[in-house]
RNA sequence: GGGGGAAUGUCCCGAGCGGCAAAGGGGGCGGACUGUAAAUCCGCUGGCUAAGCCUUCGCAGGUUCGAGUCCUGCUUCCCCCA
């Protein structure tokens, strides 16, 4: 960034907090977002019936946008998710029929209302969904009023067009008219609900600009484009995805437990950086929590799985899925909130196979892998190295409550509860 | 329309004289060391009622004691020519 020093509390809260990659006009948005008339908007997929942790910087940006006084606008893709979005070069990029859409939608939007605040009055952020106005486009008029002022010379040399040519990848036309499409939608919602500016990630400047460039061919208010920095982990992989899937933002897709692990297991070089743009701490805290050095890192790693999973899910779900990773993992105790399954009495009765009691615990997912799980001692049961392939879940290895404990490595337990 | 090439372990990339549960990477999982981190080292990485059996190399047939490998047809993708 600049030496531009922000007087709207809006653009002082990103810089401070690393959020800013671009800007076409920091003047001319600090003085909007200074009197509160910013109007922003950020564009999502409706592809999956949830948000994962991937979209969480941009959450964050309309969350911060909101907290300074100024009005936030999520809106989502319905009309671009009908034509698929073609930049990531996915194989099955399906269809989506309108019914999935709108239950994606309905989903999607039990997340942001955990970050904004959804209403009619003027400072409430609005949901909107760009199928409203793009389905109902008509191609001639659309070239005449829209495809005008759209410079093919120009559009061939931007970055996304450009490094797909020189290396001689096939680019589709629907590909190519993605971001007149997406240009539209800022320059229609600053005519319709007076929008001014349009935030994403730096790999969307391109696209943003040209819409800042559309509204001024077609004569509405001044528009402003912000881009963050895109998000990689210190090891290189993307933001909120893990082998074992993307770390989904809904409860019932991803529980509060596995959501606080997955920011406790942060690697320490990226622990600053979460804790700026994951959490609404005090800065100054922040920076006492970043001169951690060493083990103590630790505490800064829960404070940042606490806050971050507590502006998800709530103080009191975070709490707890503290507590249980405290007792799990200090005491070895045996936490009650940890991923529970449940077995019949009498399949213990009749003999259930340790192994098969493994498998139907969900920690892994065949017979096979369990026995090579044991061979290297990875196995365990209440806390006790599971050495014999052979054995059996017996009634004694549950406790007084009827739970027992499996274990596969360090990190995944699961309780096995008798009814 | 004509010509050429490709598809392999259900995460990815990739080798594969007719004897193949199929080389090697990456990734992942487990172990050791640590701090629920990183780096490093070691092991594992089709399924099952497991010294045995079953199912895998784009799809369907065929040749053969035996096919990922040879033959025929089909599908999909890529390249060149028109």
């Amino acid at each position: 960034m600049t030496d531009f020093q922000p007087r709207s509390d809006f653009l002082r809260i990103l810089e401070e907090r690393g959020f800013i990659h671009q800007c076409s006009d920091f003047a001319g948005l600090d003085a909007l977002a200074a009197k509160g008339e910013a109007v922003g908007y950020i564009g999502f997929d409706a592809t999956a019936p949830s948000l994962h942790a991937g979209s969480l910087v941009q959450i964050m940006l309309l969350h911060w946008l909101q907290q300074t006084g100024n009005k936030a606008i999520a809106l989502m893709g319905g009309g671009t998710t009908m034509v698929g979005d073609p930049s990531g070069r996915d194989e099955s990029r399906k269809m989506l029929t309108p019914g999935d859409i709108e239950a994606n939608k309905a989903g999607i939007r039990q997340v942001f209302s955990k970050f904004l605040t959804f209403g009619t009055g003027g400072r409430d952020a609005v949901m909107l969904d760009n199928a409203e106005w793009l389905l109902k486009l008509n191609w001639i008029e659309m070239l005449r009023d829209v495809g005008r002022h759209f410079s093919v010379n120009r559009m061939l040399s931007m970055d996304s067009v450009r490094l797909r040519l020189e290396r001689d990848q096939e680019m589709s036309f629907i590909e190519f008219n993605y971001m007149v499409l997406q240009s539209y939608d800022f320059a229609h919602m600053a005519k319709t609900v007076g929008c001014n500016l349009q935030m994403g990630g730096s790999d969307q400047w391109g696209n943003i600009v040209n819409g800042v460039d559309l509204g001024r061919r077609m004569g509405t208010h001044q528009l402003y484009a912000l881009t963050t920095p895109l998000l990689t982990t210190a090891s290189g992989a993307k933001m909120g995805k893990t082998a074992q899937g993307a770390v989904w933002l809904n409860a019932d897709m991803l529980s509060p437990y596995d959501y606080w692990q997955y920011w406790r297991n942060a690697e320490d070089a990226d622990v600053s950086k979460f804790l700026r743009k994951f959490t609404v701490l005090p800065i100054s805290e922040i920076i006492r929590l970043e001169a951690l050095q060493g083990a103590e890192i630790n505490e800064a790693k829960i404070v940042l799985a606490t806050e971050a999973t507590t502006l998800l899910h709530g103080r009191a779900a975070a709490e707890s899925a503290a507590e249980t990773a405290r007792k799990t993992f200090q005491e070895g105790a045996l936490a009650a909130d940890l991923p529970s399954v449940d077995v019949a009495a009498s399949e213990v009765e009749a003999g259930l196979g340790l192994l098969s009691a493994f498998v139907k615990a969900g920690i892994v997912p065949s017979t096979g892998e369990a026995r090579r799980q044991i061979k290297s001692g990875g196995l365990r049961l209440n806390d006790a190295v599971v050495s014999d392939e052979r054995a059996m879940l017996g009634a004694e290895a549950f406790n007084a409550d009827g739970v027992a404990k499996l274990s596969m490595g360090k990190k995944k337990h699961v309780l096995l509860r008798l009814t």
